[in-house]
DNA sequence: TGTATTTTATGATTTAAATCATAAAACAGA
DNA sequence: TCTGTTTTATGATTTAAATCATAAAATACA
C-alpha cells in the first residue's frame, strides 16, 4: 500500500514471523504500523469458551491494525501469521511523520480504512440477520473481489478451509459443511474434490 | 467534524429533512458528503422478511456515509433521519477538493473511520459469538463512550428503545427485554420507570 | 513410509433464541 | 380528552443451528 522505498526512507524495519507465531495481542497498545511484504496474517478474537471470530485475513503489501494506531486505543482483537511472514515495521511517530510530509499517502490509508469499513458493514448485516446460506455465499463473493483467490477452469477458488469460513461469519463448521453442499445442490457453488469453486 | 466555515467555503449547502425522509438509499451511488447540523440519522438494512439492522446512529456535527463516497461503490445500506434533521451536503468533487487542499482534515477523516471500524469489530465479534446479554451490555458501554448517553443521578441514560437495541445488536425484542431484565437482577444495569440506565 | 493431525462428512440430539400470542402501560397526536 | 400507535412485558411453543458423536479422507511431518 505505500511503496517499500517510502516505508524505509522513514526507517520501517523488516521482521519475519513464523507460522503461528503473534504479531500483536488484544489488549496491548498499538506502536507499529503493520505492512506485509509476504505471508498471511489473521486478525481474530476468542470468547470465553475458545470460539474465534475471524475479523479479517491479509495478505502481500496489506496492512493492518492501523484504527487503534490513530484512536491511542488498545487492539480489538490479536494478529497472528497464518504462515511464514515478512513484515514492515514502522514505529507510530514516524509513521505519523510519513504521513504529515506526504499528503498523497493519507488519501490511500482513508481508502483502504473505507474498504474496510465497507466489508464489515455488508458482513454485519449478514451475520445479524440472514440465514448459514446466505451469509456464506456473501462472504464467498466479497472474497472473489478482495481475498486473494484464483480464477481457473472450474472458476473461483475458494481457499479457505469450512472452519475458517465459520470462523469468518459466526457459523460452526458443520453448519457451514452442510450450507455449502445445500449451495452446490442449488448450483450456485461447486465442488471439485472437497474444494469449493464459485 | 470539519467545521461549518471551511464546509461553506467549499459550497456546501444546508439541508433539511423530515422525520422518517430519507437521505440516502442502499444501492445508489453516493453522490455527497454529509454532516449533521442537528438531529438524528440512522443508518440500516433491511433483509427479504423486512428485518432491520442498524448500521449506526449519527448525530451533530458526525458525518456519515463517507466509505462508498471514496470507493466509488453502491451505498451498502440506507440513511433515514430518525427526527427532523439539518445537514450539510457538499458534492464529492468540492469535497476531494477540500480534502486535497486542506491536508489537516485528512487526517480527522482517517480517525473518524478508525473510529468506527473500531466499533465495527468490537460488535462483529460480540454478535457472532456471545450470547444476548453480553451483547447488550457491551453495545450499551460502548454507546456511553461514543452515542450521546447523559449522565443523571441514576447513572448513565440509555436512550434507546429495546427495539433499536435489538436491531443494533442482531437481537429480537423479546430477547432484549429478557436480557435486560436478567441484567438488571445481576446488578449490572437499573431500571426505573421502565428506562434502562448503566 | 508410517503416524499424527487436520479437514470434511453425516446422523442424532439438544438448546437457546426466535416466534407466536396476548396485553398492559406509555406516548403521540387529533 | 379520547384514540391509535408504540413500547414494554410475559408465557407457551417452535425451530434452526449448535452440539455431540463418530469416522473417513486428506494432508502434514518426522
Amino acid at each position: 500500500m505505500i511503496s517499500p522505498e517510502l516505508l524505509e526512507k522513514y526507517g520501517a524495519l523488516k521482521k519475519a514471523f513464523d507460522k503461528n507465531e503473534i504479531v500483536f495481542e488484544e489488549g496491548n497498545l498499538p506502536t507499529y504500523y503493520y505492512q506485509i511484504i509476504a505471508g498471511e496474517v489473521k486478525m481474530s478474537n476468542y470468547n470465553d469458551e475458545g470460539r474465534e471470530f475471524i475479523q479479517g485475513i491479509f495478505y502481500k503489501e496489506q496492512s493492518f491494525g492501523e484504527p487503534p494506531l490513530f484512536l491511542n486505543q488498545k487492539y480489538p482483537a490479536n494478529a497472528i501469521a497464518v504462515e511464514e511472514c515478512e513484515v514492515f515495521m514502522l514505529s507510530k511517530s514516524n509513521f505519523m511523520k510519513l504521513l504529515e510530509e506526504n499528503p498523497a499517502i493519507s488519501l490511500k490509508i482513508i481508502e483502504n480504512l473505507a474498504q474496510r469499513l465497507y466489508y464489515k458493514s455488508v458482513m454485519a448485516a449478514e451475520i445479524s440477520t440472514h440465514e448459514p446460506e446466505h451469509r456464506v455465499l456473501k462472504l464467498i463473493d466479497h472474497g472473489i473481489a478482495y481475498f486473494n483467490f484464483q480464477k481457473d477452469k472450474n472458476g473461483y477458488l475458494i481457499n479457505f478451509t469450512r472452519q475458517q469460513i465459520g470462523d469468518l461469519t459466526g457459523l460452526r463448521v458443520e453448519t457451514v459443511i452442510r450450507a455449502i453442499k445445500a449451495l452446490e445442490k442449488k448450483g450456485e457453488l461447486k465442488i471439485i474434490n472437497r474444494k469449493v469453486y464459485r
